[in-house]
DNA sequence: ATTTCGGAAAATTTCGAGATTCTCGTGGAA
DNA sequence: TTCCACGAGAATCTCGAAATTTTCCGAAAT
């Protein structure tokens, strides 16, 4: 049977990658169908979803999946460089040997998958996947910052960056630089250059951070 | 008659000034009564507040006051400074003469409060309108920062602060210092001094930076 | 052509009862 | 004494129906 925990998660996934038109509503009734359960369980899980940010809640109106929209976009990115370069360089700093271990495994997995990507035709196989190793990269690079409130700020910011970059990610005719990317900012924390580090998360993320129209 | 809303709200300011104990659970029969509505409505208005981080969920364990936590409390304030620093440089850099203006009328009403408080008996009276004039003073700080994703999760970050600092800061001998930081706060922003505003941010709110025990 | 006004249809929200799960004190066994 | 099992009581969670509110659509009025 679906547990009420199943239904988030499903919901979770499908609103991060492309599962949802952006803008459009979660209607309660639909959904229970689907699910084969009450209004009211979908109902607080779309109110558990709306604290990561992924649906809307308003008054009388419902939950409907955010706009996607180019200013919200540069304002997650811009917080996520805030959070993503202040959390890994107190990882350099607290993280230790077992931090790099598995900072340089999750670079690893995730390189291996750029790699591959990079040479196939066809990318649909590698989709899931890329985004998992991707994600697991980064909440690895400021896992051991020491906070665990910066962490889940961090969470919730990249779950709607993720959200908002639904659709265009998936051509992956970035994935050459971001191959480069993620080796330098590696390398940077590995070599315990704080201030590298912090640049090479800027420059990573900086693809996304257009002028608004 | 008593609408979500404001449920919702009064729960809010509750959690947020000295209504519960910390790690008090948050029985939905009991607050059904004093609300004289259904369990459900309760649960989601708690679900709501869940967004705040005011009250923690656990599945099959209903919800909860979060414990107060020095860590928890440096970790906060961390992110605080941060995001604070961040947003008012960019209200500088955005914000005009507006801007200026709401900010010298924020600091001004609070001051002014601040002043009274210094040399009254009883600080009773003042409790409220000071939690408020502070936090009005914070958020027109970064309230030109052009960033509806910064402002909002400063304010989640602002909730759990203050609830982390309920039963503490009543007795207002920090006021003083307080009058000060705040003055030279405004001075910084006002001659739009970026690193001195940014170290003006952070001394205010050091002194919640304590060692963890 | 645009706005305004019903009123029907659809969606959201509330409710209380019943099902499920957890909590905690009691008693028995190691 | 310490640990585990058990069960009564209390809390949480789910459900479907009813109440409320919004949305939609066509007709009438400006």
């Amino acid at each position: 049977m679906m547990q009420n925990k199943d239904i988030f998660e499903t919901l979770r996934h499908r609103l991060m990658t492309c599962g949802f038109e952006h803008g459009q509503k979660m209607r309660a009734e639909h959904l229970r169908q689907e699910f084969y359960c009450s209004a009211s369980t979908i109902r607080e899980v779309l109110f558990r979803l709306s604290t990561l940010g992924l649906v809307e809640f308003r008054e009388q109106r419902g939950f409907r999946v955010p706009e996607k929209s180019r200013a919200v976009l540069n304002q997650l990115t811009h917080l996520r460089v805030l959070l993503e370069a202040e959390g890994t360089v107190l990882s350099i700093r607290f993280g230790g040997v077992a931090w790099e271990a598995r900072l340089t495994a999750a670079h690893h997995q995730l390189s291996h998958l750029e790699t591959r990507l990079q040479s196939a035709n066809e990318t649909a196989p590698f989709v899931d996947l890329w985004f998992d190793a991707e994600r697991h990269f980064h909440e690895t690079l400021i896992s051991a910052c020491q906070s665990d409130t910066l962490r889940e700020t961090h969470h919730q910011l990249y779950c709607r960056f993720r959200q908002q970059l639904m659709v265009e990610d998936r051509a992956f005719d970035f994935i050459s630089d971001n191959i480069q990317h993620h080796q330098e900012i590696l390398d940077a924390a590995m070599a315990g250059d704080e201030a590298l580090t912090r640049q090479k998360v800027h420059d990573h993320l900086a693809r996304h951070m257009t002028p608004t129209v």
